[in-house]
DNA sequence: TATCACACAGAAATCGCTTTCTATTTTAGC
DNA sequence: GCTAAAATAGAAAGCGATTTCTGTGTGATA
């Protein structure tokens, strides 16, 4: 491929017929220039299509505005929504972003971060289902080099920005409303390794053990598994036990879950919310798509990422690490009525 | 924030009592040194947790393991699931991506491609929706400077890869499919401003003139909007429109219009596919994750992603430009039946 | 023992930019 | 009209790496 090279600053400098310096000072603007010289050598900015070197011009200046985004992967729409929030964002701020999906895998997590660190990022947001399996040291270390903010998820690493819900309350809220229904068979469906899923149950055990009695056999695990395959797996398992355990409400650790319940519940002939009542959590877009509208707690992703975002470069700019809870509201739709 | 700053090749070559050159070779592996050298630098650099400035490398090698990736936003899963394949592909060569979300909007379209040439980025991946908006002067200027994949649309520029389905055969072949099931009375929904919806709209008309009658009432323009909005627009459209016009099957530009359709169907009471027929496009996962699961066209947007990646690091690495078009195939599920 | 090749390591140039430090003009003030 | 202070522009250093060019020490060969 015949790549025309790219103009450099000497080229302009030469064609305009003044120095480097003068053409630095007329694109950075940050230094008085006589008019018509800066005409000319905007001139020959324009007529050779130059456009700086950002490389050049960041390794001189030590500043980077490219920062790094660490998800596990796109297929769940709530991923998607939190980046277009980031995207937002860091945009508003003339920053760029580097995406990379780590498959929820912790081995490609740490070899993404540390790509980005070498691409000298000047800071990272990361979305890690599962910080368990990362040892604290290694993000202890990290931070000490790159701020860094976490979306979600179980960190108390100190010194750290921080960006999520509390889940447990959102949690509680959710069970709260459903017992409001009159709904005491409440099932619990989780999916396998994700913070996010162990704190939701603990505040279904609590609020179980609190409010009704706590049946081991109501807490069903589908396992691992991301986007469709998690509604499978959810309506498999759920058409298997809804039959047999008889709850009269489902209460779903995300809304692709809640799906899968749904599903479960058209094939099994049972008419939701009339027959049973169905609960999701996120409010990805999927959720108001489907018929009925699926009533879900609210994460706002979007609020997550953009938070996220602005969170980040407040800290590349000197800020004070911070930890920001944003609130869960409950979003009443057409899957949960009063149980019968 | 105390950010600590990062160790250079220089403190390394200090630590180690050896120059930078030896440093750099070590790093690179590139040049003979001896056993022992070696090991006192690896040990300064493990020491100071050295990573090389991957900036002043690219900069002083003329090279960038970085692309650009422009899309219109991630609100429509098409996109995340053709980036979710751009992102397999890019890392398996050990490049990175820069992501820029345009809007719909050339004028943030052609800011976002100028901020990647300017961070260097050695090729570029654009999913443009509506080509028309831009000027071919633009896109050939920026061809000459550097590898560039079009994913989708109207592109005739020489010299530009380019990755795309034929969809105006995947029109036919859906047209085809619904005609050989007895359906005569065919509604075609677009939005607004989108290349790919005018070839389908082209390939409806053309179908519909040789083989029935075309109606022009039977075209419906949604107009512009992106995710939940298409689907709520396509619905609130529909409704008023197929008890008037008594169409026996719809065809959709997307899923997510299909989506809408179904919706629309199911609050007048029409039953799907019994009643009436609906066609999606693209395959998306939504497609089957509504009840009933959509039949679609697949435009296998992973495959989409990935070829176009391998084939900008092709043509970064001095390959051919070149032409691939994907093969459409039709997803027979559900909303698609016999005609009455 | 003299010679040559090779393994190894350092000095220095370079990548494209920003930014001091200096050297000129202008302009202003009296 | 003369001096002080801006305004304007160039030269050169430096950002953190790679790589060419050069110069050693060492072993093999004759």
């Amino acid at each position: 491929m015949d790549v025309k090279k790219q103009a450099t600053i000497v080229d302009v400098a030469k064609k305009a017929g003044v120095s480097v310096a003068t053409v630095s000072r007329v694109v950075n603007g940050n230094y008085p220039v006589k008019q018509d010289t800066k005409e000319r050598v905007k001139e020959a900015i324009s007529s050779l299509n130059y456009v700086p070197n950002v490389q050049a011009r960041e390794l001189n200046t030590r500043k980077s505005s490219t920062i790094g985004v660490v998800v596990p992967g796109l297929h769940n729409m709530f991923f998607a929504e939190v980046i277009d929030g980031i995207e937002d964002a860091v945009r508003q701020d003339g920053f760029s972003f580097l995406l990379n999906c780590a498959k929820n895998d912790p081995v490609q997590e740490m070899n993404a971060i540390n790509a980005l660190v070498a691409r000298n990022v000047s800071g990272i947001i990361v979305i890690s289902p599962n910080t368990k399996n990362i040892s604290e040291r290694f993000y202890e270390e990290l931070v000490a080099r790159v701020p860094l903010v976490f979306i979600n998820g179980y960190h108390r690493i100190k010194g750290v920005s921080y960006v999520g819900n509390d889940e447990k309350l959102g949690s509680q809220i959710a069970l709260e409303y459903l017992f409001g229904l009159g709904h005491k068979d409440i099932m619990f469906v989780r999916g396998a390794n994700s913070d996010s899923y162990d704190i939701k149950e603990e505040a279904y055990r609590q609020f179980m053990e609190e409010n009704g009695t706590l049946r081991e056999d109501y807490i069903l695990n589908i396992g691992e598994g991301n986007g469709v395959e998690t509604v499978d797996s959810a309506m498999e398992a759920l058409q298997g036990l809804i039959p047999r355990l008889k709850p009269t409400a489902i209460c779903c650790c995300n809304d692709l879950m809640a799906v899968g319940a749904l599903n479960a519940c058209k094939r099994l002939g049972l008419s939701v919310p009339k027959d049973i009542s169905i609960m999701g959590y996120d409010n990805i877009s999927l959720s108001r798509l489907v018929e009925p509208k699926i009533t879900t707690m609210d994460q706002n992703m979007f609020q997550l990422g953009s938070n996220a975002a602005k969170l980040l470069i407040e800290n590349i700019h000197g800020g004070q690490s911070k930890r920001i809870m944003l609130d869960n509201v409950l979003i009443e739709r057409e899957t949960t009525g009063i149980s019968m």
